[in-house]
DNA sequence: GTGAAAGCGCTAACAC
DNA sequence: GTGTTAGCGCTTTCAC
């Protein structure tokens, strides 16, 4: 810095402002000091000015392990989109892990040390947890996921609308003909699956077909969505499958290909997430998207917004999925 | 830290030393100084502590866009595990991106405003001028991926024996009594898929079995196997495949799909990377894994010790891979 | 619009 | 073993 002040004929200070404040310059010293930066190489050093500043313009981001034997990596694909998203917004994203036991433990750490300006909750399980932990420590952060059931929750948050993907997939099979649609979902106890279910629901009621003895509750695996639709198949004769997501889609096709029924010709198939298994399996698995990239961008602007003016909080925003169509689902043959 | 300085009667620089050498204190001082940090939920300030010993504990990981379409995601698990390994050592993972045109920008800015300790570089195709670029530049750096064309290279590196998983999968078919494997990989000028193809070759030769009209080399993509292994189902009547990736795998069981062979039970499969897809797609994708939590584990080590001694740099790491056997590497029924 | 002074919270070097 | 001193590189007052 010193260096550059010397050279562009100035004081340190002025180089400072020339970065930080351009405005206060007159354009031809401004130009000078930038000339002088360029040709030197200059950037600020990040540690000085994030003691200075006490800001670190980095975002923390808890990842979960990697769930083997899924299907679903929609985690991965947000940590890509928010990398892009904040990376224009000036920031970084930095990725720490807790063990399962005491997820919080991680964001004390950072928190306490101020390595972090901001976190990103996206364990949409846990949120209500993290959120309430974070709120009282007045640690600034943005959820990805909605607060479910405190409704008086004061924090930024962008969701995406789980049933009106489930709603998008269900009218679309209703579109193919399909009258006998099966649910196949996760457990009562998941919020996320349960709203996923409303809009199969919906979407049945709306076109006056029946839903009773077409919903099922599983675990998220392969096997059981293997298992589940097999029952299913014996017992209510359905045309058609909506899955709260493609694990349990693909149990799915594995139930028909054991079956030597074809996906999409003789029973349909709708997943969830569009992950790369929906992408590549033969004959394309038909899946409901959720627009990463748009929630990317939203939680970044919370997260400015809320970095700003910590203040006042925005409403949350809410997003809609797209229902991306493959091969797997056809019209109704029966 | 003053204020756990006055709580257990020391000066400042006792409470420092307590965090950073715990061994220069007496032993009932260090516990009344323990005590008073535990009590006061103190952690040292991290922008502080960076300013003054000019490391940031952070480490920088450019990843690249996501593969829309295609089955690995070999990154990503990778970053899970580098995130995790890291953690441990007391290293924090920061993520960025830079724009495909120069992907030496991101590095630049980071190492500029000394924004991380080092990097780890993983991108095996721009490897290699990467590498040259950040050895010039004095970054400190690991490599994940050999060097290939540059012997004289003198910089840490962690690599997977694809060679040794190619001939994994291969020897795996030729036990189950496979003659006629054929392989599909990528194009020529990727030396990666060259080396995992010389494992096929090695592993065929040393079985006195014949490679020649076998071999296809495609773009990496669904659409290129599934081409490559229709034509090579007519021209050379194999009856197992070994593939450079999932991605090819996945492609060749459209291949079978399509003219109603069943994978597995007609011709076998095998793919490269042990993605998702591999672990859902019906009846199991057989596919070669890369120890990406060993990987991690060793470019944290290499990682220590550069930042501990740059001067010695340690010889290169190879691990190799296992093969994950699932129900598409059948015997052969011909 | 520009420069001088102060200090963010910590740790390395040294004196005690 | 413990305390004192100095300073990491920057930005934020405040004069000028």
């Amino acid at each position: 810095m010193a260096d550059v002040a010397e050279l562009a004929g100035v004081s340190r200070q002025t180089v400072s402002n020339a970065v930080n404040n351009p405005d206060l310059l007159r354009a031809d010293t401004l130009a000078r000091v930038q000339q002088a930066i360029d040709e030197l190489g200059y950037k600020p050093n990040r540690a000085a000015r994030n003691l200075r500043t006490r800001s670190s313009h980095l975002i923390g981001l808890r990842i979960s392990p990697v769930q083997e034997g899924t299907a679903s990596a929609v985690m991965d694909r947000f940590v890509h989109s928010l990398v892009d998203k904040s990376g224009e917004a000036g920031y970084h994203v930095m990725l720490f892990t807790s063990d399962h036991e005491d997820p919080l433990a991680g964001y004390d750490d950072l928190l306490r040390s101020t390595a972090v300006d901001a976190f990103v909750v996206t364990d949409t399980y846990f949120g209500e947890e993290q959120a309430a932990w974070l709120r009282e420590r007045r640690a600034p952060f943005v959820a990805f996921g909605r607060p479910w059931d405190d409704t008086s929750a004061r924090h930024p948050w962008v969701d995406v609308d789980g049933a009106a993907g489930a709603d998008l997939a269900t009218a679309h099979l209703i579109e193919k003909g399909h009258t006998r649609i099966a649910w196949i979902g996760w457990r009562k106890d998941s919020v996320l699956g349960e709203e996923r279910r409303s809009g199969w629901v919906r979407a049945m009621h709306r076109a006056g077909l029946p839903t009773t003895g077409l919903a099922s509750r599983v675990e998220d695996a392969v096997a059981s969505g293997r298992g589940a639709s097999g029952v299913m198949l014996d017992e209510a004769a359905p045309t058609a499958f909506v899955c709260a997501s493609d694990t349990l889609a693909v149990g799915v096709m594995h139930t028909l290909a054991e079956r030597r029924l074809q996906a999409g010709d003789d029973v349909a198939v709708v997943g969830f997430d569009d992950s790369q298994v929906a992408q590549t399996v033969w004959p394309g698995l038909t899946s409901v998207r959720q627009p990463l990239e748009e929630a990317a961008i939203e939680v970044v602007k919370a997260l400015e917004g809320l970095l700003a003016t910590p203040s006042q909080v925005g409403p949350g925003v809410m997003l809609t999925p797209t229902l991306e169509i493959r091969g797997t689902s056809g019209p109704d043959r029966a």
